[in-house]
DNA sequence: ACAAAAGTGTTTTAACTACACCCATGG
DNA sequence: CCATGGGTGTAGTTAAAACACTTTTGT
């Protein structure tokens, strides 16, 4: 069944080759409006077909390496950055994804942590954009970008991903931003405030975030799965892929 | 990037094998109870490694088609069916699945119409079980069987997947059965009958089912995607993976 | 003391649960 | 006419939405 009586030579001639992308969310403010919003980072083709485009950053998967490590390599690779969340998105592989041998891309999706992202600056061949205005990218990789961006907002409304975009401690009004900047509509404040206290996967601390122009917000502490110690959380089916939907926040609005 | 610079040889020798496995699930009568429950396909491996035991389902990627047409032809191999609805599972990828050169596998899971099932009978290498006590399988296929069963009743609460299970017509306590046949646990009749009527994607035909003894039933069509002809639906990102979640019917309950 | 963000309370609305009840048919 | 599954009504409970309100800080 799984051992092909093929040999080497006759399934590489037929067998599809098999590759690693991620697609790498961060958050990102806008100048002007000070508002948040979804960005992620692309990279320059060097090669055909499609070369000059912008793609997803990825690359052919190593003998040696789990498809979750190859996609945290890619990630490291263009970003440099550690990913606080990383998840499988789906397997493409259609037949015509672009001109030239059939490729089977297994796709990840990552968060990155917010003002972290700023640190991996622009480059010739590395260029943040904004996740809803990428322009025409190579292969397939608009319809990816797409899916990734409705998992994304899907995974916000149902599970808990919204920390990974911030660091340790947290106040709940940025908890309150993350949510708005992600899912593109407002939410009132005052009923995501309550539904955040009831979700059972952050705790308050005793520290408050000093320096601000007005009253001192208290600092949330994410008590969600990852390891202690670990900085980040995977998801996949050897544990529960999301958290088993426990309402974190949800709501509709005020547009 | 995409394009690896390494000839062919070099990639065979690097990258890993590609398969497609797929999880079938049909609903089964119980003999005694009459209850339904969830049962799927699996066959005997003719070869090493895991000679003799029971596994998924699937086989090598042909270079021709693409991964849900091999999911496809798996599932027509095995089963001589065809599936009501198919969709992408997961793709695994461990180094450690199994002995042997490293694999990777795309899984997929489907659903066949019940009754349809029972005409494809168990044989000599293939045999079908009960899908929570399908005992020990080759490679890692338990984790995946376990993963399949978790996402199949996710899909039952969350998006519209009973009616794949049914006919092109079927009554609302046919759809009831289906329910608390793959969630395991007892629906209140009289608000799951109010829920489905509320949803959006099926509606009542002026036909009743016959021949019962008693009360006859009013018989109800699926109008959920599905192109008008087609006896099947498949999700994939190309559409949206799942019915954005309409809230088709749900409930806890009177165990 | 005032502006503005942090945080709380309260009313309304909608959904889900439990369960009592009526309806239609075959035997 | 009665047993049985098909089908409806309705009160109680819970959660979410809308929005008025109080608190605490920096300036």
């Amino acid at each position: 069944m799984y051992a092909s009586s093929a040999n080497v030579t006759e399934r590489s001639r037929q067998s599809p080759m098999l590759a690693i992308s991620t697609v790498i969310f961060a958050l990102r403010p806008d100048e002007a409006s000070g508002r948040h919003a979804l960005w992620l980072p692309l990279v320059r083709r060097i090669r055909q077909p499609h070369l000059g485009q912008w793609a997803l950053p990825g690359g052919p998967l190593a003998g040696s390496e789990s498809l979750q490590d190859a996609a945290g390599r890619t990630l490291q690779e263009t970003t440099a950055l550690t990913p606080r969340y990383l998840e499988q998105l789906y397997a493409f592989g259609g037949l015509n994804r672009g001109p030239g041998q059939r490729l089977v891309s297994i796709v990840y999706w990552a968060l990155v942590q917010r003002g972290e992202a700023a640190q991996a600056p622009d480059s010739e061949n590395v260029r943040w954009f904004r996740a809803d205005s990428v322009g025409e990218l190579a292969f397939d990789h608009n319809d990816i970008v797409d899916y990734a961006l409705w998992r994304v907002r899907n995974r916000m409304e149902y599970g808990s991903i919204a920390y990974h975009f911030l660091g340790p401690s947290f106040t709940l009004a940025q908890v309150h931003e993350v949510y708005e900047a992600v899912l593109g509509k407002s939410i009132d404040p005052a009923n995501f405030r309550r539904q955040l206290r009831s979700a059972t996967d952050i705790e308050a601390t005793d520290a408050f975030l000093q320096g601000g122009r007005h009253r001192p917000p208290r600092l949330y502490r994410y008590t969600g799965q990852a390891a202690p110690g670990a900085h980040f959380s995977f998801a996949g089916p050897a544990g529960v892929p999301y958290p088993a939907r426990q309402n974190p926040a949800r709501q509709r609005s005020t547009t």
